[in-house]
RNA sequence: GGAGAGAUGCCGGAGUGGUCAAACGGGGCGGACUGUAAAUCCGUUGCGCAUCGCGCUACGAAGGUUCGAAUCCUUCUCUCUCCA
């Protein structure tokens, strides 16, 4: 062996070790080293593909763990392939769903996607990244070229899924179209010619399917990189916006914060571990000693709030909780919600109406509720009266629950 | 193409002529307790208003029967199951 092998031979070993950290599920191992090291010898970087259908606005936390990787990838010298699922979108990924997704029209998407970039950048840096909107190709995908891609699977195959058969059982409706999905996303990876294809766990089967057509294209087929599936904030279903307990990329530094603070502690190590740059042994220590797991908490929320926002705001908003809900002080920074005057009577304003017309109820009814409940406070005061009047004069804090807070300012038309 | 079953609020799921704005569970929201954790408990969960009441909208869609329809009839749309 020569000091050139030797050499090559540990880097290997070293990228293997930094990639799969934190990995579920590695298809193969053996072949990741393979490439790896053909990668080194031939100074060709991977393709490292990471496809996200744009469906909502913004990005949780929960992909940020698959564009961490991938950033990952792009510090070792290999090339980010991230797509654009701006075609898959509209079809709808099946994955964990137990009814068909609603179809989104292509405007919606492109909108998505532009923030969805924009959030990207919040993780990757976008400068190494070659980004593929996958309508590119797949909207010029013929009619013959169709009817090969599916023929290339089966329904038997398919059914093996277990959100498929499990809507199957108990007969929920598939659309055919959605057998289509995963043929889309594997025909991206013979498309970009994906040498690794990142995806949470739960992708396993859309990942496969991107290897058989590879290999059916006369491709080396992609290794499958499998991540976890994070958490969300309640602490038993992945994070998702469906289910809202998760926590967007772009969220304020104070909001992001409060949220981590409301996470459940049995989810505090993982998101340590998943979020965080926290070296596993430091992790082990804090979890190790009878620390309060309210300090934990802050700890964590403060590391997830650095990545995003910076040290000084993240400094700043565990202070700002610590006064707001530890010393039940005011927040520093009240959004202000301006009265119109002419919604004030002789005897000022109802205090129902007065929230929604701030938006702080959806309806007059819901208002109702809130102040007969307790939940309504002018100031310092709760007011249980729905029926009471108030003359605002500006200046006045209305807090709603316990985190919605607004200052009165009284627009004065002269 | 034939036969059968079904569509109920955010979700699951009762209800088969008035007492139904619709049981029950989940979820959500508010409150208590606390660490904006968990667990627990209480309240609440279509909308409007002159609010212990009145009115409007709502049980897939449109019509009809009836003093009265989520409930009965007709047509339509959609789903599921079995047969071919």
């Amino acid at each position: 062996m020569s000091p050139d092998d030797s050499r090559i031979t540990r880097e290997v070993d070293r990228q293997m070790a930094l990639l799969s950290r934190g990995a579920v599920q590695i298809i193969s191992e053996e072949e990741l080293a393979k490439k790896l090291r053909r990668s080194l010898l031939s100074k060709k970087p991977l393709r490292v593909k990471l496809g996200v259908d744009p469906t909502a606005h913004d990005l949780h936390l929960g992909f940020t763990l698959p564009l961490s990787k991938l950033q990952l990838f792009s510090e070792l010298g290999h090339r980010p392939v991230l797509i654009i699922g701006d075609a898959t979108a509209m079809v709808g990924d099946p994955t964990g769903k137990n009814a068909a997704r609603p179809k989104l029209d292509h405007d919606t998407v492109r909108d998505f996607a532009k923030s969805y970039l924009d959030q990207a950048g919040r993780v990757l840096d976008m400068d190494r990244v070659e980004v593929r909107w996958n309508s590119e190709w797949l909207t010029r995908l013929g009619f013959q070229e169709l009817i090969a891609l599916m023929s290339r699977s089966t329904v038997a195959r398919m059914l093996e899924r277990d959100d498929f058969s499990k809507r199957h059982r108990e007969g929920v409706p598939i659309y055919i179209h959605e057998f289509l999905y995963p043929l889309l996303q594997g025909h991206d990876s013979v498309v970009v010619e994906a040498d690794v294809e990142l995806g949470g766990q739960d992708q396993l089967f859309n990942l496969l399917v991107g290897r058989d057509l590879q290999v059916q294209a006369g491709q080396e087929p992609q290794v499958c990189m499998m991540g976890p599936l994070l958490v969300g904030l309640d602490g038993h279903r992945k994070m998702s916006k469906s289910y809202g307990n998760y926590i967007g990329v772009n969220e304020a530094a104070n909001e992001m914060f409060g949220k981590v603070m409301s996470l459940s502690d049995e989810t505090m190590r993982t998101w340590f571990e998943l979020l965080t740059c926290v070296p596993q042994e430091e992790i082990e220590r804090l979890f190790e000693g009878d620390t309060h797991p309210r300090e934990l908490k802050d700890r964590l929320a403060r590391e997830i709030v650095t990545r995003f926002h910076g040290k000084e705001a993240a400094a700043a908003a565990s202070e700002e909780f610590r006064r707001v809900f530890a010393n039940k002080e005011l927040p520093s920074d009240i959004p202000e919600a301006v009265v119109p005057e002419e919604a004030l009577g002789a005897e000022g304003i109802r205090l129902t109406r007065l929230l929604t017309l701030l938006g702080l109820a959806p309806s007059n009814k819901e208002a109702r509720r809130l102040v007969e409940q307790g939940g309504v406070r002018v100031d310092d005061d709760v007011i249980r009266d729905p029926a009471s009047e108030i003359t605002p004069q500006g200046g006045e804090v209305l807090r709603v629950g316990k985190k919605r807070f607004v200052k009165l300012v009284v627009n004065r038309m002269k």
